[in-house]
Formats: structure tokens, C-alpha cells, sequence
DNA sequence: CTCCCAAAGTTCCGAAAAAGAACCTTGACT
DNA sequence: AGTCAAGGTTCTTTTTCGGAACTTTGGGAG
């Protein structure tokens, strides 16, 4: 299976993975989040080539997850902002940091706190079911065909 | 920056990346979250080369993602079963699965509905603060640096 | 006017990884 | 002895990546 024949597949974690499912845009998405938005910032931050940078920030821009935004004119020059499409991209980076603060960390403990400005508190994401409300965890979720299945592989994310 | 350099950085994104940055190891996990666990259904399921799967189931397992389970003997063969570790992965997976329902939807409408068990209603993965229980969305998350942070970038998940 | 600088790319080349297909191993079954 | 199944491994060819140099647009210094 070819990299542009996953967005096609019947399956909304291919499809989001033919988007994300790189390392270099995962972490120049997490780099926007952190307010990162030139190319000359994502390039040192990174230890990326121009090359690759080039090549996945007019992959996301084709995609509607960035837009690129004037910040000077002569010599015109563009920065790159996440659109409402890519701030909806927050929860994955969550797990991501939640993942491997868990299971990932150094000696020294997390790298990064997360503070919930509503309440003020430094958090944990938690995923909650957004019908009752409870807790949702490898065991109580089941998945089933939606309107939109196909043939072969449903979607996913149930216990084993 | 290479690969393996990934793993070494303080930031628990770039530490979660380097395990399943991959476009085919999230395809791998999305499938033993639906209780996939064979070699060759992972082939027929995935269409991935058998080097390229072997490879990665290998990886995950030295990783403590999966761990490969002997379920015959005499000719002795394994699965993959996810570890605790792995099933840790379940909120990524779901945001990946919510992020791709919401902006990669083909025509018919999502492939797949997801279930929670303890209510018995189809739902949407929704992230609250651990602290307050409140909603956690782009705009009032902060980070600050923990007690793992270094020299360069912090981790993220903060708004545009 | 010429040189130098900055930002944002593009081009080129050798190295690494993935796709695709064939081959190998263990043991059961016929 | 021949066939089948599961789980890999070994090729060869095609893509992609890393690293470094080059390009473009214009500002500012001497």
C-alpha cells in the first residue's frame, strides 16, 4: 500500500495517518502548538532539512491543517498558522505528550506540565465519554460499523 | 537529526514519535486494538511488506508495546498482544479516530461508531482536565516546564 | 553602486528505507 | 515423497531522506 492511497481507505485512523502519520509533521505540528511559525524557527528547532520541511509544510497547507500568512511585505515573507482544522489536531498531541510522560520519561521526571487555565491546576488529559460522561478506558469501548463503512477493515479502538 | 536521536530528547512528543511515528506501526496498533494478532493477518489486513512488518512488530515488541505470545507448539508459533504499555495507547488511537471523523469523513459518513459499555451509547471521545473535569480544548491549555525539562524545547500542546 | 545580510525556499547527490516478489523452515497431513 | 500453513528472511528495484550548496527578493552599510 502506497502513502496516497491511505486517504481513501474506509477507515478514519488511515485517514488521519495519511495527514499526521509522519514523524517530521507530527513534530512540526506539536512546534506550531508551542507557537513556532517560520520556517527558519521549525528548521532550528527541528534539526530538519529545508528539504523535508519544505515539502511536509506545503503538504499541510494543501490539506487545510496550516495556512500561510503574509507577516511583511518587501521582500514579501510568510509565516505558518495552524487553521481551526489543525488546533482540532490538540487532543492527539495530548495523548502523545500524556503517552510518553507515562511510559516514556527520563530520570528526571516529565519534560513539560500541562495547566488547565480554567481551573489553574496542572492536569492530566483524561478521555471521557461525551454521553455519560464516565471514564474511557482500553475495556469499555466497542466499535461497530458506521454509515460510512465498507468492505474490509472497520475502524478502531477496543481492547485486547 | 536521526531517528534513534528522537527517544533522547525532553520532550515527551519527540519520546512518543520515535515508537509509533511510523504510518505503519499506528496501523499495526489501530489493528491489535481490534484484536488482530497473526502475522499474516496483519499482511492481508495492512498490505505491508512482510520485511517492513516484521521489522516493526519486532521493534514494538522490544519496545514492551506488544509482546509476542507462543499459541501453538510443534511447529511453535507466536502473536502479538498488546502490553499494558500498549494499551496505554487507547487515547491515541481515539483522537486519531475523532480527529479523522471530523475532517476526513468520506461521503457515507464515518466508517465506525464507537460504543462505551458502561452507558451502551455511541459517543465521542471528549478530553477533560484530570483536576477540574472540565473541557480541555486549544485555547486554555498552558505549558510550563517540568522537572524533566532541558536545555532546548519544551513539549506542547497549547493554542495558535 | 557594490557588497553583505536575512528569510524562505530549491537543487543536487549519495545513503537509507520501503515496495514487491521469491525463497526458507518447521512440522502436520495424505 | 509431495503438499500445505504460518512466520519469517533474502533478494532487487524504487522512493524518500540527510546534508550541503545555490537561488531569490529586497534592505542596509560603506
Amino acid at each position: 500500500m502506497r502513502w496516497d492511497e491511505l486517504e481513501t481507505e474506509a477507515c478514519s485512523v488511515a485517514r488521519t495517518v495519511s495527514v499526521i502519520g509522519d514523524r517530521w509533521t507530527i513534530l512540526i505540528l506539536r512546534d506550531c502548538f508551542m507557537r513556532v511559525r517560520r520556517f527558519e524557527d521549525f528548521e532550528k528547532r527541528l534539526g530538519i532539512t529545508r528539504h523535508v520541511l519544505a515539502d511536509r509544510l506545503r503538504k499541510l497547507v494543501s490539506l487545510g491543517v496550516l495556512r500561510r500568512v503574509p507577516y511583511q511585505e518587501r521582500p514579501r515573507r510568510y509565516e505558518y498558522r495552524l487553521t481551526p482544522k489543525g488546533l482540532d489536531l490538540q487532543p492527539v498531541l495530548l495523548a502523545l505528550v500524556r503517552w510518553g510522560d507515562t511510559h516514556m520519561a527520563g530520570q528526571g521526571g516529565r519534560p513539560v506540565l500541562l495547566e488547565h487555565r480554567d481551573c489553574g491546576q496542572v492536569f492530566d488529559p483524561v478521555v471521557v465519554c461525551s454521553h455519560c460522561g464516565g471514564p474511557v478506558d482500553a475495556h469499555n469501548v466497542r466499535t461497530r460499523p458506521g454509515p460510512g463503512a465498507r468492505a474490509s477493515h472497520a475502524d478502531a479502538a477496543q481492547a485486547g
